[in-house]
DNA sequence: CGTCCATTTGAGGTGGATCAACCCTAGTGG
DNA sequence: CCACTAGGGTTGATCCACCTCAAATGGACG
């Protein structure tokens, strides 16, 4: 499903590495065992891997931004996480991707082989918990969701996403949402008219301030908290 | 929050080995490992460990059936899977539980500690290997469930959920659910007046049997999975 | 046989979905 | 530099799937 295989890259990539340091998820495993990396870029709404695709490589946010997703038949679609700089995706311990991935605008990725990183694992035990690791975050995070798309209503998703953004995106007061109004409805359970109307409240109670619909500034984090039940 | 510590059957256990062979999950582990295992019982609506308690054990279900779920300040609830005979839970790769656990029936349970689990998996690469692949079980079924309760309607979620629990714990015809309709709908984020709805519903149009509440029989899984989406 | 829950069923309310304009802004091309 | 356009976003009006509240029924167990 790839439109250009990631193989192309390698050995000569296409963008230069990144000029800042990069935390560590995949330095714990690459830097350990000394696997090759390469980068890859992908055009906004671009496919990186489809649904039940085999899971070749896995995946680092360099640049931008990734949402992953499952379709049901008639069109219906959960986002499962949004991805941002630093962030690692498409990790699986099976061996096929469980959702698919798409950029939201335009993103550059490390990628490692799924194969190498599995030997990896079974030399080093340092990789192997550090996988585990990995899914058991993943996991962490789904589990949350499931609280919030079980059990809470419109405005406290909304206010749980500003913060989740708040915290993973921002640093200086303002965020820059890389995602539109449809994606944020369909990670939050809700339509993008529901978002909308949401941050318009907001907006209103003066708990954030807009400069564009997604450059967003929070006023008042504490009553953000308060509304996430 | 342990009313008695599981430590008090070790060595002298309560219960005498499980008569029929389970599976593997423990044994792929405690085989390998030669941990050593316990078993304890818990009264119907007991609770096994609580959100954010420190995680000491992993457990694996012998007798009965098991819940687990998160709560909101003002107690809604949302439960994050029920664990049947031979499932493992409480499985973790941080310091704590993320949700907390009950006993749904009364139910008796084989217990492993975490510390040695840790310890086994740091020695034994297979273990490792095995701890990360339960995760990722588990991560693939909430992922599954975001979208069921994301996006699907009431009708949708209940037939997933009779299609699951067939699959889980049928063998022969009729299945015998241990949970009330308030599990069912605190797991498909319903209440429990529209499960029910939906269960009759279901019976109206002969896609189920019932004899007792919760006494069901699938009569037509090809038109539930139709509903399904 | 009576009590206690779980479950079912009914009636009515409502939060969010749906349908429909309208607006705003960024990008395009004249 | 500005008019035009397209896509994203906002807002309004209405609808309806599911929730809430209430009451009846049923099954398990003493």
């Amino acid at each position: 499903m790839l439109a250009q295989s990631p193989d192309a890259s390698v050995g000569s990539p296409k963008f230069a590495p990144a000029p800042f340091a990069v935390p560590d998820p995949f330095c714990a495993l690459t830097g350990h065992a000394g696997l090759v990396t390469s980068e890859f870029s992908y055009r906004k709404d671009e496919e990186i891997y489809g649904e039940d695709e085999p899971a070749e490589y896995v995946y680092q946010v360099i640049r931008g931004a990734v949402r992953t997703y499952k379709l049901l038949s008639d069109g219906r679609r959960q986002i499962g996480a949004f991805l941002l700089a630093g962030d690692v995706f498409g990790l699986e311990s099976g061996i096929r991707h469980r959702l698919a991935a798409e950029a939201i605008i335009d993103t550059t990725v490390r990628l490692v082989k799924r194969s190498s990183l599995e030997h990896a694992a079974g030399v080093d035990v340092h990789v192997a918990r550090k996988l585990w690791r990995m899914t058991a975050g993943e996991l962490r995070h789904a589990e949350d969701h499931m609280l919030l798309l079980g059990r809470k209503n419109a405005m406290e998703r909304v206010a749980n996403f500003l913060l989740e953004m708040d915290r993973r995106l921002d640093g200086a007061g303002m965020m820059a949402l890389p995602m539109c109004r449809r994606d944020i409805g369909d990670y939050l359970g809700l339509t993008l008219e529901t978002v909308s109307r949401a941050l318009s409240q907001l907006h209103g109670e003066g708990v954030l301030g807009f400069s564009g619909a997604r450059q967003i500034v929070l006023r008042n984090r504490q009553r953000l908290r308060n509304m996430d039940a």
